[in-house]
DNA sequence: ATACCGATTAACT
DNA sequence: GTTAATCGGTATA
């Protein structure tokens, strides 16, 4: 039940941070409302050197800004006009690197993730729909993930390397050879019983 | 000011 | 397999 501390985020190394989010407990409590997920999806975002990442190139702009900042925050962005797109910043100050959380496993707060997604059924398998389903949305990018609205727990759930699949990004067909990149991690939720 | 487009989803055939 | 929905971000003028 601990939040993970600044030092895991600060990690130079955003594929591996990738890969350790696997089975962490993304918490929100928006509204004073609890709700939870663990962590099955993720993809890593690798800066200025990335041909997928908003910051490729070295581009700063209102929207990444925040990425450039220091780890352990939120960036999130609106995609596709609908979409509200939660992502972790890593590495240090001036390094835009961010890990992307595209899916959870639903944990705490079922009634409300339901009422949120207006669905019979809770399904938060993408990263549109957990974001709705844990209350995310574009106002909070930039939130301290060492805060008590967003953050992120070790409840000790752990994903052996058999279970974790690895492969090419969802969606980024535009950035080239970067597409073809390792950086996507998950796992069957059906492990954690 | 105007035009194009996206780290997606749900509902189709 | 296909495609409409939808709007802020970004580039261009």
């Amino acid at each position: 039940m601990k939040k993970l501390p600044r030092s895991f985020y600060a990690s130079t190394d955003v594929v591996d941070v990738s890969r350790r989010l696997l089975g962490k407990v993304l918490v929100t409590r928006i509204g004073g409302v609890l709700t939870s997920g663990v962590i099955t999806e993720t993809e890593a975002y690798m800066g200025a050197v990335d041909k997928a990442s908003h910051a490729y190139g070295g581009k700063v702009t209102a929207r990444n800004e925040i990425m450039y900042g220091e780890a352990g925050h939120a960036y999130i962005y609106l995609c596709y006009g609908i979409h509200h797109l939660f992502n972790v910043v890593t590495n240090l100050k001036g390094t835009a690197h961010a890990v992307l959380v595209r899916a959870i496993h639903p944990l705490e707060g079922r009634e409300t993730m339901l009422r949120r997604r207006k669905a019979r059924t809770l399904t938060t398998g993408g990263p549109g729909t957990l974001t709705q389903a844990l209350g995310i949305r574009t106002r909070y990018n930039g939130t301290d993930l060492l805060g008590d609205l967003i953050y992120i727990e070790d409840r000790g759930i752990i994903v052996p390397d058999q279970e974790v699949i690895i492969g090419p990004r969802i969606g980024v067909d535009y950035a080239g050879e970067d597409a073809l990149l390792p950086y996507r991690f998950h796992f069957n939720p059906k492990i954690l019983g």
